[in-house]
DNA sequence: GCGTAACCGAGACGGTACGTCCCGTCTTGAT
DNA sequence: ATCAAGACGGGACGTACCGTCTCGGTTACGC
């Protein structure tokens, strides 16, 4: 009989308790939710958890990477990839479940939260591009790739481009809060991005 | 005549001294550049500055808003409006000069670092989006009221959303670092505000 | 005709304010009654006078000297030279009008709290010594020095240790509050000084 | 058999380091003796024994306590109980040793500043009584009780007085300054104790 | 009756220490 | 080897007062 096994090997002496990893990642979702990201501490959740500090440390260098455990897994689940038949479909689709997620609820300061932490911790910020931005991203261009299959899109455009037009308005107005998301705002920015801002109907 | 008068009387005491206030902003300067915003203390500050602790405190309420003082006249000056007679002209070198300005820059880390920092500081978002967001907004507006007016835009069009457009993916790649910032990304950006990114152009 | 004149000259200019002077010790003995003199600060005392601090430190070096004189004319006066014929009598009464001064009062209190500051003002001790112990201590010699006219005394006596011996353990208990003070404790102490301790009663 | 044990328990996680506790009592000792008491910083303490503020505030809640430890294990080993075969014999050494430990030395300077500070700081009071005025005063006690049983005393006395008596002048002068302290001024003490005050050598 | 000098209240100044918070590490005995 | 507990050295926090200085304004004297 094959022992079932983890992916690093099992080592010698006690192995890491599993009930301590998931005490600390639903006392850091508890404090993310009662206080947010800048002010919790390790130290809290250690007491939360009802666990040593070290037990923290030798799993999460920094508290934005336990923070972004606790949050990513959570979000990305709700973030399916939409498939409506048409780009604008799929466009709105996306950009309104984003919004739902994160207007005005825990999740969305705690993404505001760990956007500001990747700014000043250089571990968190690999892990940021690697395990989020990335899949994110990649999700966001099968979108363009199946409208360029339709003849949505020109084959040469920059899809990259087009995936930051779409999303990084969101984004900014999450950071910035100078103006608010709603649906009239997604349906004026998937016109505005499908469209272009100039106006040149009349002479094409 | 009567004398015009500001609001605040003059107060009594010793007014405040105008070179401890100039000491105070140069010291932050010089540390945002050797160290950011993250890294910044107070205290090093007013040692750096040759100033008392409160000195400090009786002007700035927190790091955030003193660093935000020392940071946006410097930055703001070095953004004028352009004219250069189209919208597509105008964007770009709005765009091109805030590139220059913040990458690879210390004024492009303190922006960033400010951003950060706005998360976490009731007071510096307030600030932050009356001394910084509201003015260069407004900037960018005239430049498009300038193209309705030339006919270049429609003027039912909703002008925040294409402020939004413009420098929303800019701030994004600053703050994600997942794609660099240059005059490919700037043209390609441009192009895509204005046309929209649809293949219109056979059905129209 | 010589005219009266204090012993620091007129001088030109504006004189001290009585009115701030007054002020100033009133605030002084609020505070002192208030928290005691181990938490008065200059700062209060201004503020609480309507004064500015520079006022303050123009008449006194420190709040102990400023403690000092709103505490010294109010207890000496409160510790009359008694005449009650006998030194027993004299002495019980000295050291019950004491007692009463400063058993539980603010007075008490403050008294305390000066010979607390005595020990880490060098400026405050030469007042001290010089306006309170020795003219204290004058009036207690002039007891004994009645005594020894009266031959109840020998003049061969040292009569410092005299004075020393009735009001040193009163300071003694006040300070370390170690045991009480009463009539009881009076009376006790007055016998002691006068007889001594040891049972010389038979081979004398 | 059953395990004899301390009333707390050993309790669970690091145990307290016995050299940061040395540590701290000889940087305090140092300092007392360079700047006394009134000039002695926590701050200071911590740096000079190579230790975190917090160590010594986990330990001592004030720098009373702090200073009255270094002091009182000192201090106490210095003033043994002497045993001559008389009370005059008795009271003299004793005297004499409590002066020889105080005058002129950094040990006599920490013993005023500890009495100053017990006058301000509540929590020190409690300790003060009771780890250094019982110690003290039950040897004291013991002195007197011996000669009583040697009848030089009359069983009916009240010690508390006597004591008083003997080193209330001391610390007196001590705090006072007024006076010195030297052999003559023993001698007189005690004889003045002893035999008290008034001249009734003749009629007895 | 004018100038000047010392005073006044207010409050900002450079500075020191406070006592607290949390960091990330370490040292226990116990699994 | 890991666990919970909790002490460790350290760094910065924001506050309280210190004693001094700097304003505009007041009050008296001596010319």
């Amino acid at each position: 009989m094959e022992e079932i096994q983890t992916s690093t090997v099992r080592g010698r002496g006690r192995p890491r308790s599993d009930e301590s990893q998931r005490a600390i990642l639903d006392a850091t979702r508890a404090l993310l939710e009662e206080r947010g990201l800048a002010d919790l501490t390790i130290e809290d959740v250690a007491q939360r958890a009802g666990v040593g500090k070290t037990t923290i440390y030798r799993r999460w260098p920094t508290k934005g990477t336990l923070a972004f455990e606790a949050f990513a897994a959570d979000f990305l689940s709700r973030q399916p990839l939409p498939d409506t038949g048409s780009l604008r479909g799929d466009f709105y689709a996306a950009l309104m479940s984003w919004i739902r997620a994160v207007k005005g609820t825990s999740t969305g300061r705690t993404l505001v939260g760990l956007i500001a932490e990747v700014q000043r911790d250089l571990e968190l910020a690999d892990i940021w591009k690697e395990k989020f931005v990335k899949p994110v991203r990649a999700q966001h261009h099968l979108m363009i790739e199946r409208a360029v299959e339709r003849g949505e899109v020109d084959e040469t455009i920059d899809t990259d481009i087009i995936v930051d037009l779409l999303f990084a308005p969101a984004y900014h107005r999450l950071l910035q809060t100078h103006l608010t998301m709603n649906t009239r705002f997604a349906h004026a920015l998937v016109d505005a991005v499908l469209n272009g801002v100039s106006s040149r109907g009349a002479e094409r």
